[in-house]
RNA sequence: UGGGGAGUCGCCAAGCGGUAAGGCAUCGGCCUUUGGAGCCGACAUUCGUAGGUUCGAAUCCUACCUCCCCAGCCA
């Protein structure tokens, strides 16, 4: 499993597609033959930072609904805003959404729409519908009233229309610096939608934008650009989040006053995970103070950070076909993004072994030289991975978690005296514990029975417990960094007055051990591959890996049912 | 406070006048050479609250309560 593929995304006749409203709306298009039964759908990212899991939702959505009816989805980057927007987070968007699975019809860019947006502005001024404003933006706040108290026109709401082309052009031209002037749509200040107390359309930003360059001095307002983009593309149903319910009437608004084709606006809740921060003025904040090292830290809820700590595209869209899409803002639980990714990687990762914590182990009886070779089953949800050979010597390493020299209740593991079998290999049975001069375990001494070879006793006696082994001489040393959630606290942004989301950051979402014992068939590991280790969890192998000193991600962790024991008899 | 949205199990979510799907989580049991996986079972007499209409209401009506969004020349 190499994190570079892209794996395609099954065909939408492959069972029951799951429904929700935005779909049964489509549907029921379709039926009437609204439109000729066209879909057409977008997703309209702003290149201002990195795709997160949120935008994955959207993404599914976008993407699924317009293979599923045959339809078309176009990738637009909505790049009106120079002082935010950059070619690295556009190329980050694109490999992003092709890793997940999906291809874009049409790559297009708000900005190719710069010179038509134009010129229909011109045609709004003409038709009386927009007018240049001298406010500044203090002044416009104030003229825009409050939530309970209507707003006061502007002074300059009623100027002739060729004193406003006059002053649109010379905007354009250059001829007024920041701030100085705006071009609104003349609509009603007494609205008690706050969006129609006549929305500024362009404002002047002498900037360098990254695809015109210096072409524009003027920028086009989210509300002038997105709806008319929709309508140059002939999207037919354009679905955005929830806090865009408000901007529907003024969307809906320009396409009328223009006779344009008319899209349309659904809105859905935008996804909520515990444990989770999806804002991407919040996430951009992380990777600028550094708290982590960069927009794809595995840390990061981004699609680069998931990518990286080993979550495979069809986990992540099988978290989003079963979330359910809705207009309720609900906080969804990280446990069942979790259910996806551990039931993905169960089904496809190769088992291997690995020792996190290694405790050494000799086995007194076996001869001091020998070297044999035990059959490993690669994954046993899987006869087709097939089986590797293990080399098992007289010196090995255990986990330090499965022994205990003074076992509670229900620890099965190893222990003195007991008898636990090595996975693959044979029974063994601890007869000595050696600690140094602190009182710590550095070493036991066990025995085996040369009749159990690969796991199995001819007298049919049982162990309570099977665990995992690398022999000593064959391991390969490795770095593991073991990731937790990035905030200790299920709602981030749930802090105590006056301080911020950084607080809640957990101060132990990175433990990076060194000394790791792999099995040797990992010294080459390739990087982006996942793996499980037998009893431990999902982990992928980092770019940070040379040869023969691989670096590991935990993805995620196996269920644990000896730790919930643990902590239960702990309360 | 004006406007707009939303309230069904701990979480997500079906349901659209005929008597509460499913998934996650949780809790039991079985099975197991991963305390993994798998399998079996338990888990809302009740749908924000209070009234009303109806033979019958989560679904219709009324009032109230709670939460989210809008006062960027951000998207």
């Amino acid at each position: 499993m190499s994190s570079l593929e892209s794996t395609p995304v099954p065909a939408a006749d492959e069972g029951a597609e799951r429904s929700n409203f935005i779909r049964d709306i489509i549907i029921e298009d379709i039926r009437s033959g609204k439109h000729g039964g066209r879909v057409q759908t977008r997703f309209p990212p702003e290149p201002n930072g990195y795709l997160h899991i949120g935008h994955a939702k959207a993404i599914c959505l976008d993407f699924g609904l317009a293979a599923e009816f045959g339809g078309k989805c176009n990738l637009r980057l909505d790049d009106t805003n120079p002082s935010k927007e950059e070619t690295e987070y556009v190329e980050a968007i694109k490999q992003d959404v092709q890793w997940l699975g999906f291809q874009w019809d049409g790559l297009y860019y708000a900005s190719d729409y710069f010179q038509q947006l134009y010129e229909w502005a011109i045609q709004l001024i003409k038709a009386g519908k927009a007018y240049v404003c001298d406010l500044n933006a203090d002044e416009i706040r104030e003229y825009r009233g409050t939530l309970t108290e209507p707003g006061r026109e502007s002074p300059y709401r009623y100027r002739p229309v060729e004193e406003n082309l006059d002053l649109f052009q010379r905007m354009k031209a250059g001829e007024f610096p920041d701030g100085s002037r705006t071009l609104r749509a003349k609509i009603d200040m007494a609205s008690p939608n706050l969006n129609f107390r006549d929305p500024v359309m362009y404002r002047i930003l002498h900037m360098e934008h990254h695809r015109t360059g210096d072409e524009w001095c003027i920028y086009p307002m989210y509300d002038y650009a997105h709806g008319q983009s929709d309508s140059i593309e002939g999207v037919t149903h354009s679905i955005c989040t929830l806090e865009f319910d408000n901007n529907r009437p003024l969307y809906n608004w320009f396409i009328e006053q223009l006779g344009i084709f008319p899209s349309q606006q659904y809105e859905f809740d935008r996804l909520s995970l515990t444990y989770t921060l999806l804002s991407k003025r919040k996430l951009l904040r992380l990777v600028q103070e550094g708290h982590v090292s960069g927009w794809d830290d595995p840390r990061m809820p981004t699609i680069s950070g998931m990518r990286r700590r080993g979550y495979t595209p069809e986990a992540i869209r099988n978290f989003c076909a079963n979330i359910g899409v809705s207009r309720t803002n609900g906080m969804t639980q990280l446990s069942y993004l979790e259910h996806f990714l551990r039931e993905d990687l169960n089904r496809h990762a190769l088992r291997v072994n690995a020792v996190l914590r290694p405790l050494r182990v000799v086995i007194e009886n076996y001869p001091d030289d020998l070297v044999e070779e035990v059959e490993a089953v690669n994954n046993p949800e899987d006869a087709a991975a097939g089986t590797r050979s293990l080399p098992f010597s007289k010196v090995l390493y255990i986990e330090q978690d499965d022994f205990r020299e003074d076992p509670p209740k229900q620890f099965f593991r190893l222990a003195p005296g007991r008898e636990v079998r090595l996975r693959y290999g044979y029974f063994i049975t601890c007869r000595d514990v050696i600690k140094d001069g602190d009182g710590r375990v550095v070493e036991l001494r066990c025995t085996y029975d040369p009749e159990t070879r690969g796991g199995n006793a001819p007298d049919g006696r049982k162990v309570k417990s099977t665990i995992h082994w690398v022999s000593a001489a064959h391991s390969v040393d490795a770095e593991v960094r073991l990731y937790s959630n990035l905030f200790s606290n299920e709602d981030p942004d749930d802090v105590a007055e006056g301080r911020d989301f950084l607080s809640n950051l957990n101060p132990e979402s990175l433990e990076v051990l060194s000394g790791c014992k792999v099995e040797p068939g990992l010294r080459e590991a390739v990087p982006g591959t996942r793996y499980q280790f037998e009893r431990l969890g999902y982990f992928c192998v980092d770019r940070d890996s040379e040869p023969g000193r691989p670096v590991f991600n935990r993805t995620i962790g196996l269920k644990d049912t000896w730790a919930k024991i643990e902590q239960k008899s702990k309360k």
